[in-house]
DNA sequence: TCTGGGGTCCTAGGACCC
DNA sequence: TCTGGGGTCCTAGGACCC
């Protein structure tokens, strides 16, 4: 036999645990986890989402993502706790630790997601791959406080839909024989990358549960949906061969952006250059840190209507300066906003390339003098804490110099930059 | 004050070139 | 005296994930 033998762990309503782990270690006499109860965003400054969800809670149809004063009509005795994102990154490189222990093939995949290649385990565990799962489970669990579930198979797709299948606290296979009574029963909606898009156009196809997709002519799939039917097919076969990509590698980074919802409308263009400072401060900042210049800067708008629309251009020179990326957000914001009330503006580069043989562009004398700019800011900012330098346009201003992640403590969250 | 923030990949259309 | 045809680059937008 030649497969391989993939586990995922997934931790059980992440942000949730973690932050009832906490108060239970702080002297909280109830369990957050056993009550209606969730994770939610600050109303006040409009980031007001359920992040995460009780099981309590979601028996009262409570999901992630939801405004919370909707969450609060559906359970009006709802306790809401804040994020902790500090707290889940150090939850986070705790249950890492246990996992390195059992595999040196471990890859992130997000703040609560791992895959493990326990293949070259075989010989040394004998082969009981429930056993050991049960064992990493219980230990984290004993150790660290919080639940997880684990998938068992061959491929890190069916590992991923082997740990949804049951939780909290659980070990779950789902081998290819597997899959036809596990995995074809379930609404297609289930399947990884079947979203709600996809979901609805599978349905007017008469497709419901992923066995229909199985059986479903292929050609078919791909002539409604292009490469993603193609995807969905392999997918529904439990079909799929990526690596583990070994954490610390990560594999490719291809673009960096920040973005925040702001506590008012922005509805002049004064304003909106200083949100698209303080969110490329940010972007800036990690850029150098990676040791990347980027070519292309994209504009986000998001109005207060909820609609959305981007706008990018291409640089003549890949850049990693601030002040270059600022002119250049700003022109594109001007040149795609509409004029209505912003509420939520985005900054992000892509089409990153190294920084160690800087293209100098013979017309901007000025940059070299920037690029040491940036680096004194950076370094007194990494020393001294994000605030310790602000440009002066934001002081007595209702806006934050940077913007994006939780700059407050380094380092930005989701991101290993 | 009801709807966050960080990513990746794909597609389609237009410009432009030969 | 219709108007081919391929290729690449650029841009906008949509879909998905956590």
């Amino acid at each position: 036999m030649n497969h391989r033998i993939i586990f995922h762990i997934d931790v059980n309503s992440a942000f949730l645990s973690w932050n009832a782990v906490y108060a239970l270690q702080h002297g909280a006499k109830v369990d957050l986890r056993e009550l209606p109860s969730i994770v939610g965003g600050n109303q006040a400054t409009r980031h007001g989402i359920v992040l995460a969800k009780s099981i309590p809670a979601k028996k009262y149809g409570i999901q992630t993502g939801e405004p919370v004063v909707s969450a609060k009509k559906k359970c009006p005795n709802l306790i809401v706790t804040p994020p902790d994102y500090l707290l889940y990154m150090r939850c986070s490189e705790a249950m890492l630790e246990i996992l390195r222990e059992y595999s040196d093939k471990v890859q992130v995949f997000s703040i609560d997601e791992c895959f493990m290649d326990m293949t070259c385990m075989r010989r040394l565990l004998g082969g009981d791959y429930y056993k050991i799962a049960t064992e990493i489970k219980d230990r984290i669990k004993n150790e660290l406080g919080f639940t997880v579930s684990i998938g068992i198979s061959t491929n890190k797709l069916l590992a991923k839909m082997a740990s949804d299948l049951k939780k909290p606290d659980a070990v779950v296979t789902l081998f290819p024989e597997e899959i036809k009574e596990k995995m074809w029963p379930l609404p297609v909606r289930d399947l990884y990358m079947c979203g709600e898009a996809t979901e609805k156009k599978l349905n007017s196809m008469g497709i419901y549960t992923i066995g229909d997709l199985a059986q479903t002519e292929p050609r078919y799939l791909i002539y409604k949906l292009k490469s993603w039917g193609q995807m969905l097919y392999s997918f529904a076969h439990g079909i799929e061969n990526s690596e583990v990509n070994p954490n610390g590698s990560i594999p490719y980074i291809k673009g960096i952006g920040n973005s925040c919802t702001i506590s008012f409308d922005v509805e002049d263009y004064e304003t909106a250059h200083k949100v698209l400072l303080s969110l490329v401060e940010t972007v800036g900042m990690r850029l150098r840190r990676g040791n990347f210049c980027c070519r292309l800067v994209q504009v986000s708008i998001k109005t207060n209507k909820l609609i959305s629309y981007s706008h990018q251009k291409k640089l003549e020179v890949p850049t990693d300066c601030t002040n270059a990326i600022y002119e250049e957000a700003c022109r594109l914001f001007d040149s795609s906003w509409k004029g209505e009330p912003i509420r939520h503006l985005g900054v992000r580069v892509s089409d990153l390339c190294g920084n160690d043989f800087i293209q100098l562009s013979l017309f901007d004398k000025n940059w070299e003098k920037q690029r040491l700019i940036d680096r004194a800011v950076d370094e007194i900012r990494m020393k001294y804490g994000s605030h310790s330098v602000f440009r002066a346009g934001f002081l007595h201003s209702r806006l934050a110099p940077l913007q994006g992640g939780i700059v407050e403590d380094f380092p930005v969250m989701s991101s290993i930059l």
